[in-house]
DNA sequence: TTAACGCCTGCAAGCCTTTGCAAAATGGCG
DNA sequence: CGCCATTTTGCAAAGGCTTGCAGGCGTTAA
């Protein structure tokens, strides 16, 4: 290895920047640690220098030495649905307030989400959130055997042991359900997503659970295959189409409440909210547009993220503490799908 | 240094894995380096135990010989517009395709773009994908002296050398206004951005091009002050209480003309596309349903991601190329906001 | 059977930091 | 001015990996 190596042409180093001040490696470290002790001369020369020679210390040597990489690892599958884009928005913020840095993957096409997994444990990430439908026990095992702290974000899989966030999904439910119920509809039906996913579940059970309280039946249910906005549209189409028309829907996400909408008024002529109601669950900046007006169970999206970095930096610092889950209250938000009174 | 450092567990190593298999450190290194020389008798006993003990290379470690982080930096500004994050997704999805990760940085709130990157350069990335508004000269400076390559994604910044795919928003913006002299409109408008994002300003001048080609004058022009809905929808609502009532907009992106669509129809009882037009930019999902069906210029996206990608691996196995810049045509894509003929 | 030839493999140096330890410098005080 | 208590500072050893070099071994040809 004689010459500049393989990569682009080498960076200036530590010891660059020690020749050239005058001083150790070390010095020059320390300059760059908070907390560590330098006097102010020293200081102020290496930090001149470094100025200078435009000098940075490489990250990766540090962490190597350090076993911190202030990486945080972001596992995201649904990049269809526009609420993702806030949470990402939200967790990078919030990551780098931190001092932190956000490794993102991307798991939606399918790929295996164990693989990405190691992949990203091959950077030794400090932590890891994931937002992913399916979260697999086997990624929490690895986690837990490598010392990774873990938060499953706004979902609730019973079957692994790792911090969780969520928001209260069932309680979500039943808000729909009971708002519903108030306002005199009586038919309902349930507009789900694929029925492995814990949300989507938790928040039909919610809803079965308000009306069976108040003595009614769910009139249907459907599953959608997907989030989105054409599977929704077909879900509810068939939902309409068949007997036992409902008067009011329940729908797990805001995407498929639009095309519920869309499908009530435009296909099958309904007035909205007189003949038929529409609740959706998200509050998505498209709900509140003018067409839409969509009344909807909103999410604390914002503390969930707070809470999701908190408990994974608390974990980073105290890595033996047993795994927390927070579940937080939906509120509902009321625009014009469901009369009001 | 003696018991278990900082961070969690110690990691298992190359030299435990050579240890237990009985071979050298380099053989267990070489089994994990595609092309490296290695017997499969050695390549099977080494995997076997690799296997067994859960080993996996250190990447932070081997980028400290290798100089290659296989790292890819994307900054991101805009966490508002849907159409970001199917851009996010193509990326990362791309960027894994070629055994790569990604580094997000998010620069939406104002945070200082040169202080994000200069954090990026401490990762020593193998290149970097910039998506913001406010592209500064200092920031591909700082890449072309450290040796990383950048493209420019999806804006073209005059004043900086560096990579750039864009789509061609002057072509795209007289596209615009050639259908709607096609389709017999006279009186236009056009609303923009920000006034100092390039992408906007470039999308009118196309449309201003092409209205003079054809002996006609913009009639207003009215600016946003960001791109989002609200926004839009403010604009649109002085553009149409103003004098001079244009019979179609042309708008810099797909929010605000579906905010404009809002308007015109709920505000001002405008039928579309009879009385009015109107146009957007981006093709987003939600242009697409029902209570829009908004005609609109399309960005070839994938394959500008494609581009993107291509372009910053090609730079990164021959650095010293000089910076190219890819322009992709648009197209219209026809829905039912301008009328038929 | 022996020599020449290749493929494997191990050794050890190097990548860029951090950090425990001990020596040097500083400062306060009598 | 000398002594002790603190800072500062430098040395050198990690930390986990890659890789040039040279010796080892198995193979083929004579």
């Amino acid at each position: 290895m004689v010459t500049g190596k393989a990569g682009g042409r080498s960076r200036v180093t530590a010891v660059d920047v020690a020749r050239e001040a005058g001083v150790s490696i070390s010095a020059v470290s320390r300059v760059f640690t908070p907390g560590a002790s330098a006097s102010s001369k020293m200081r102020a020369k290496v930090l001149a220098v470094s100025e200078r020679l435009d000098y940075m210390p490489n990250a990766m040597a540090r962490s190597l030495m350090t076993n911190r990489t202030h990486l945080i690892g972001i596992i995201m599958a649904n990049f269809k649905n526009p609420v993702y884009l806030s949470i990402l928005d939200s967790f990078t913020h919030a990551i780098q307030q931190r001092g932190l840095r956000s490794l993102l993957f991307n798991v939606s096409r399918g790929d295996d989400l164990e693989a990405s997994a190691r992949q990203i444990m091959e950077y030794s990430i400090d932590g890891m959130i994931v937002s992913a439908a399916s979260m697999s026990p086997l990624l929490s095992d690895q986690c837990r055997r490598r010392g990774i702290p873990l938060v499953v974000f706004a979902r609730h899989p019973r079957n692994v042991k790792a911090n969780v966030v969520t928001a209260d999904n069932v309680a979500g439910g039943r808000l729909a359900a009971r708002l519903l119920i108030e306002r005199g509809y009586r038919r309902m039906a349930y507009v789900g997503g694929p029925e492995t996913v814990s949300t989507s579940l938790d928040r039909g059970s919610g809803f079965d659970q308000a009306l069976a309280e108040a003595g009614l039946d769910r009139v249907r249910r459907v599953n959608a295959t997907d989030y989105g906005y054409d599977e929704g549209y077909e879900a509810v189409s068939r939902l309409l189409n068949g007997g036992d028309r409902p008067e009011a829907v329940f729908c797990a996400n805001d995407i498929m409440a639009m095309a519920a909408l869309d499908a009530a008024r435009y296909d099958f002529g309904l007035r909205v909210p007189e003949d038929f109601a529409v609740i959706g669950f998200d509050d998505i900046p498209f709900a509140a547009t003018k067409p839409y007006r969509l009344t909807t169970i909103r999410q604390p999206m914002d503390a969930m993220v707070r809470q999701s970095i908190d408990v994974l930096t608390d974990q980073i610092s105290a890595p033996d503490v047993s795994p927390v889950t927070r579940i937080l209250p939906c509120s509902v938000i009321e625009r014009d799908t469901v009369r009001s009174s």
